[in-house]
DNA sequence: TGCCTGATTGCCT
DNA sequence: GGCAATCAGGCAA
């Protein structure tokens, strides 16, 4: 495989959550490989930011934070969704990110399968969506991303990403200021604003 | 296209 | 007890 080293994540967030843009997330669970070329995150920088989980410390439920870069923290939120972040800098710096859109690129049918009812790209168009697509649940919360049956790549072939813009975080009161939601302009499965920042 | 609201439950105060 | 890093459907325009 050609997971991104533990290094890519044991960096600053802010660097991380920008050049996660355009890599692929890669999910082989039973049934054959599902991929996504990653194209809308959120940043989250713990200690410092009012608006993440992390901010007021450790509980049982944000413990992945706490720990080692390059692994999986799977919340469950408004009793119905589950989201997949991706946790970043040293072990007991809690920072994450966010992923919040996927373009589909590896495993279509699957894809398909998984939401008939949706086109290509909306099946993993937003949090709550992607993690229902690839049946991603908190027993799934901690996966080494480097080294399990969920990692992220560099995208195989060539990379041709649209301009990276930047804005405030969705669904966020708290902190509005901080411009921490990332994107790639013109993917049609950005789940939000895709031209102001 | 855009605003409003119900669904549904784990977790923290 | 109340809220939450959301989604989908309904309705108005």
């Amino acid at each position: 495989m050609s997971a991104l080293p533990r290094r890519f994540y044991a960096r600053p967030t802010l660097v991380v959550a920008r050049e996660l843009l355009g890599k692929e997330l890669l999910w082989r669970g039973a049934g054959g490989p599902m991929g996504g070329v990653i194209v809308e995150v959120e940043a989250y920088l713990g200690a410092s930011d009012p608006a993440s989980h992390a901010y007021r410390g450790e509980t049982r439920r944000n413990r992945s934070m706490f720990g080692a870069p390059g692994h999986a923290y799977v919340y469950f939120t408004y009793g119905m969704h589950h989201c997949l972040n991706v946790v970043t800098e040293e072990a007991g710096t809690p920072h994450a990110i966010l992923l919040r859109a996927l373009a589909p690129s590896t495993g279509l049918a699957r894809w398909r399968a998984a939401r008939p009812d949706l086109p290509p790209a909306r099946i993993a168009s937003g949090p709550g969506r992607l993690c229902r697509a690839l049946g991603l649940d908190r027993s799934h919360d901690g996966l080494d991303l480097t080294r399990s049956e969920l990692i992220i790549r560099a995208r195989p072939g060539t990379a041709a990403a649209g301009e990276m813009r930047s804005g405030p975080r969705i669904g966020i009161r708290l902190a509005r200021e901080m411009p921490y939601r990332f994107w790639l302009a013109g993917e049609p499965a950005v789940s939000g604003p895709r031209e102001r920042g």
